[in-house]
Order: structure tokens, then C-alpha cells, then sequence
RNA sequence: GCCUCUGUAGCUCAGUUGGUAGAGCAGUGGACUGAAAAUCCACGUGUCGUUGGUUCAAUUCCGACCGGAGGCA
């Protein structure tokens, strides 16, 4: 039986760190934050990465472990996060992963193996200047010839995937589809119970949601932003892809107001929500707690024990 | 007060030389296996401002009225 790990998931601002940060306090545990920008050094305020203060003295880890220069990969997560995790174990403690990137989380717990490739791999770079010169057609039709079943799962507007459907094929001579059905016959790596956190009703995590981005705005993302760009942050960076740097990013170059972009971080936010809680719903063993109007944390913290000590963990 | 423009989906607007209408955004659902806070897919019935008239037929033409914008006084 593999080790058993607790997962906090659930869309962004439903309280998924303060809930996680009890439980391991709760179990002796320790956070793994399975988040795919708190990861970034600096970025603090505008993705809600937990406080030292917030931490409660738990310890917390993948956060602030990348420079926002460097280009971070699920890969490279799964590599690192599991390094983790292990080390928790061998010290006796209880992983509790928290966040809200659910491919992130799913490739921890599966212990995923990913193909060869990436972004700095020779073979992305040489289909990239191909895309640039002959534009996908004749990407898409050479991905229908080695790998049909791909070709015709994909949209011939997903570029990214198209790209990286040919990457594995010319890195490895076998396609994406064999890689994927290979890692779906592994057992997964951990035994993951899922405590979700969502609201009952839209309307009321929008409200949370609007709250929390004046609330990071009043406590300084367009400073954090500020630096980032002192930094010499180059503007194609990934990090800047993470929401409320982005829009903030765009107040910095003159483009938009201050109060169009929090209007954008908002909406933004709210459909990353939507997103989040479209790929949770696949995932038919979290335990769902559902918030009415308010969230009431100690209630919370209660179900979660009831809910681990059934499955034998507390 | 007069003149001109304008009123169509939650929002911004297109359109119908008269046969009851369609885009973008928003919203909802979905996908997702080395960019994932990314990327991609699907879903469009609304008294066409109200009310009279002309017409086989009006959202479309004409009149009046009610909103809105601008101009002249």
C-alpha cells in the first residue's frame, strides 16, 4: 500500500491554506504546496502565498523556490515536490498538499513520468521555427500520421499541445498517446485522501474573490509588481502569465487604469475558479465541504478530522 | 421649444432592399499528462423601446408617444 498523503484542493480563495495549515498542525504534518506560482520568489501578495505568520509555525514547502526569470515545468514540479514529500515521510511526518493546480497535484500523487522535451529541448525549438515559418497545417498533418488518435483528440487551434504531441514523438520515436496510456497502468505513488473546499453557491465565492484582489491591491501587488519589473523580469517570462501581474503589469506600461485592471484581475480570477473547479469535479473521491455564505473554519477543520480518521489517518 | 442621431441577447454593437435576427464580450458546461493562474472546445428565443397605421405579412416603411446623446435657440 502506498503512503498516505492528505490533498487540500478546491478553487482559488475558498480558504484551502488556512484549512491546510490546521491540518497539519492538527496531524503533525507538514505543507507541500502544490501551486504552480507561489512557487515564484516574490510573488507573495498577488498569488496569496501563505505568511510566515500564516504558517503557524508549520512547515511549508514549494514556495518561493523558483526565480520568476526561470521558466518551471510540471516535470520539474513532480521532481522536486516529491523530493519533498519523501523526506517528510522518512521523517515520520504527514504530507498535507495544498493548492490549487490541479495538474500539478494529480501528477504528484500519480508520479507521473513525463516524456523528454520541454520548452529548452532542441526539438521544440526546431518545431517551433516551423509553426513560425509554415504555420500548423503541416504540423497537424504530420501528427495525423504518426499519432491519428492525437491529431484527432486535439483542436487544430491547440498549438501548444499540437507542438508537444510532435516533441515527444521526435524526442523519443514513440507518440503522446503511447507515453499517456503507459503512465495510466501505474499505480499511483501515494494514497491521497481529498478534502475539497468549494462554496454551495456561485454568487457568494465571486464576492470572496472580489474582496480578496482589493485586499492584494491595498496590500501592495502593484509594488510586488514593481519589482519584478525593477528586477529586469523579461516580459515573456511565465510568471507573468500569473493572474493580477499580468493586468498589473499592463497599469506599469501606461495600456490600462489601476481600476480597469482590477476589474480584469477579478474577472480573471473567477473564470481560473471555474476552470479549477471544472477539473476537480472528475476527481470522485474528494470529500467536499461546501460553504454557506461563510466560512467557518474550526466547523471545517472538524469534518476534515472526522473525514481522515475514517480513512485510518488520525 | 425646434432640429439631427439613437433605442435589437446581461454588456458593446451588426443586420433584415418588409417574410419574427447574429457577432464579440460576459455567463454555463467540458477538455487538459514538460507553458496549466496557461491553452483549447461546445452552448445564442431576445415582447428587435411603447403604441397606432400601411401591408397577405412590420423588428424593418410611416405617424405619435416614452427613454438616451448631440446641435440650434
Amino acid at each position: 500500500m502506498p503512503p498516505k498523503v492528505v490533498c487540500v484542493v478546491g478553487p482559488t480563495a475558498c480558504g484551502k491554506t488556512k484549512l491546510g495549515v490546521e491540518i497539519a498542525k492538527r496531524m503533525n504534518g507538514e505543507v507541500v504546496s502544490t501551486d504552480s506560482m507561489q512557487l515564484y520568489r516574490g510573488m507573495v501578495i498577488g498569488t496569496a502565498a501563505p505568511t510566515a505568520e500564516e504558517m503557524e509555525g508549520v512547515p511549508h514547502h514549494m514556495i518561493g523556490v523558483a526565480d520568476p526569470a526561470e521558466q518551471y515545468s510540471v516535470a520539474r514540479y513532480v521532481t522536486e515536490a516529491d523530493a519533498c514529500v519523501q523526506d517528510i515521510l522518512r521523517r515520520g511526518k504527514l504530507p498535507v498538499l495544498v493548492g490549487g493546480t490541479g495538474l500539478y497535484l494529480d501528477a504528484l500523487v500519480r508520479g507521473n513520468a513525463f516524456a523528454p522535451g520541454g520548452h529548452d529541448s532542441a526539438a521544440r525549438a526546431a518545431l517551433q521555427r516551423r509553426l513560425d515559418r509554415e504555420g500548423i497545417e503541416p504540423l497537424l498533418e504530420e501528427l495525423r500520421r504518426v499519432d491519428p488518435e492525437t491529431a484527432a483528440r486535439l483542436s487544430p487551434r491547440d498549438v501548444k499541445r499540437i507542438l508537444r504531441a510532435l516533441e515527444v514523438y521526435h524526442e523519443t520515436g514513440k507518440t503522446i498517446s503511447q507515453h499517456n496510456a503507459a503512465t495510466k497502468e501505474q499505480p499511483p505513488r501515494y494514497d491521497a485522501v481529498y478534502i475539497g473546499l468549494a462554496f454551495a453557491h456561485r454568487e457568494d465565492m465571486k464576492k470572496l474573490i472580489d474582496q480578496r484582489v482589493d485586499c492584494m491591491v491595498e496590500q501592495g501587488l502593484p509594488e510586488e509588481v514593481g519589482c519584478l519589473l525593477a528586477s529586469g523580469l523579461d516580459r515573456g517570462a511565465t510568471a507573468w502569465q500569473a493572474i493580477g501581474y499580468k493586468q498589473f503589469l499592463a497599469v506599469a506600461d501606461g495600456h490600462v487604469s489601476e481600476a480597469e485592471a482590477v476589474e480584469e484581475v477579478k474577472l480573471r480570477s473567477r473564470q481560473y475558479a471555474k476552470r479549477q473547479l471544472t477539473w476537480l469535479r472528475r476527481n470522485d473521491s474528494i470529500h467536499w465541504i461546501f460553504w454557506e455564505k461563510n466560512r467557518n473554519f474550526p466547523e471545517a477543520l472538524q469534518i476534515a478530522t472526522e473525514i481522515l480518521t475514517a480513512q485510518g489517518l488520525f
